[in-house]
DNA sequence: CTAATAGTGTCTCTGAGACACTATTTG
DNA sequence: CAAATAGTGTCTCAGAGACACTATTAG
C-alpha cells in the first residue's frame, strides 16, 4: 500500500529538485591553496553532477571527480547545501558542496587548479565560489586540529616539510621552535632520516594512532 | 531551448529524490538539553517535512516547525545531509538535517521534550537519533564561542544565570571566578541589577556587539 | 548579627614564545 | 674549516585556576 502524507499525497505527487552535488578539490601548488576547476559552459566552474538513484551524495561526488576530471577515490565531507532555488537558470536545482583534497603530484597532468584568491575562481558558475571559500575554511579548522590529516604529504615527512605546508595553509610564516613543539605530540619518530637540504639530516616522523593536536597549536596557526 | 547534459538527457529526465528537512529543536529544561519531538507512527521522530517549490531549506524547516510543532520563527542552521538511499522504506528520501535552538518557555504548552540522552531519543525514527547528537555537539560549539548565542536567556541575564546555562550545556560544573573572567570581555553590563537570589544582587548584562569568547572559554567548558 | 550571593585581589604554576646555543651533516 | 639545517636548553612573561577576601543585600 502507498504511503500518502497529512494531505493525503503520495510522496511520488511533489514536484521534487533535482539534486546535485559540486566538489571544491583543494591542493597546495606553487606554495598556495588552489582549487581545481573544469571548463563549463563558456566560463569555469567546480567538477559536480546530478545524485543518481541508488547512490549516496559521496558516491556522485566521487563519479563527478571521475568524470570530470580524472580523478579517483579521495575523501570527501559535506560542506553545505546551496539551496536557493534560483541559483541555476537550467531548473530548480539544489547542491550539496563538498570539499575534498589531494597532493598535487596526483592531479592528472592535464588538470586547472587555481589559487583559491584568483580572480577566477570569484568568478566561477552557480555559487561555486563561496564553495571554495567554505572548502578553504574547513581545511584550516582540520588543519588545526590534526598534522597533514589529508595527506598532502605523504606517510612520512620531515617537520619542515610539515611547517611549510602549514604556512602555505594559514598563510604566515610560523616559527620553527614554536612550531615542532606544538605538532611533536602528534607524530612519532619513523627512526629514519631525512637529508634533502644541505644541512643536517633531519628525522622523518608518521602521524601516531591519537594524532590530534594540542588545542594551543590552532592558536598558532591562526592569531 | 531546452537543457541537455553531456549524455543528451534533460535534467527533467533525471530520477530525482524527495529532499526533506528534519529539525533538532534543542531547549534548556530541568537541568538538562532536551530535544523536540513529535508523534510518527507508533513512535516518535524529529519534525520534518518535504521541499516543496520555491522553498529554500530553511523554508520548508520553518513550515515543518509551524505545522508540527506550533513554532514560529527561530534561527535554524544545517547539520548535513543524510543520504543513505534506504533510510527511508517510504522511497528515495534524502533529508536534511537542522539545529534550532528554543527557550523552554517558548514551547507550546503540549510539545514534548526529551532530554538528549533519553532512550527514547536513541528509538527516533529513521536517523534521527544521529541528528539529535550532530546538533547537540554544534549547540556546545556555537556556545564556546560566543555567549548564549541562542538567546536561551533574555537580552540581559546575571553571570550566575549564564553559568548555570554553561554548567547544563557542557554538563559539568563551572568555576564561579573562572568563569565571570571569561566570559566578561564578550558581555558589556546594563548598568541595571538583578537580586533573584537572596543576596547581594547581580549586575546584568547584555550580549556585546563584538562577543566573541576568549578561545581559552573553550577549553575552560569543554576540557 | 548571620546567611547568602556578588565580585575581586592575589598567589602560584604552567606553558607559550623568543633567543641562543649545541648537533650533525656537506663541501 | 665554513655553511647550512636540525634540534634543544632556558628565560621571561602572560595568563589560568584556586583561594580567600571584601561587598552588598535580606531577614
Amino acid at each position: 500500500m502507498e504511503w500518502k502524507d497529512a494531505n493525503g499525497r503520495a510522496l511520488t505527487d511533489y514536484p521534487r529538485p533535482s539534486v546535485a552535488v559540486d566538489v571544491a578539490v583543494l591542493t597546495v601548488h606553487n606554495d598556495a591553496v588552489q582549487a581545481l576547476t573544469v571548463r563549463h559552459g563558456d566560463g569555469m566552474a567546480l567538477p559536480g553532477t546530478f545524485l543518481h538513484p541508488g547512490e549516496t551524495l559521496a558516491d556522485a561526488a566521487h563519479r563527478a571527480l571521475g568524470d570530470k576530471a580524472g580523478i579517483g577515490r579521495v575523501r570527501i565531507h559535506q560542506l553545505r547545501m546551496f539551496d536557493d532555488p534560483d541559483r541555476d537558470d537550467r531548473g530548480w536545482v539544489v547542491s550539496m558542496a563538498h570539499g575534498a583534497t589531494i597532493p598535487a603530484a596526483e592531479l592528472p597532468p592535464n588538470a586547472t587548479v587555481l589559487p583559491c584568491d584568483d580572480p577566477v575562481v570569484a568568478d566561477l558558475a552557480f555559487d561555486h565560489r563561496h564553495m571554495v571559500g567554505l572548502a578553504l575554511a574547513d581545511l584550516r579548522e582540520r588543519y588545526a586540529r590534526r598534522p597533514d590529516p589529508d595527506h598532502l604529504l605523504g606517510d612520512s615527512f620531515t617537520i619542515l616539510e610539515l611547517r611549510r605546508l602549514y604556512e602555505i595553509v594559514f598563510s604566515r610564516p610560523l616559527p620553527k621552535d614554536s612550531f615542532r613543539r606544538h605538532v611533536i605530540e602528534g607524530l612519532v619518530s619513523t627512526g629514519e632520516t631525512s637529508s634533502i637540504g644541505g644541512g643536517r639530516p633531519a628525522e622523518t616522523f608518521r602521524r601516531c594512532d591519537l594524532n590530534e593536536l594540542p588545542r594551543s597549536a590552532a592558536a598558532l596557526f591562526t592569531e
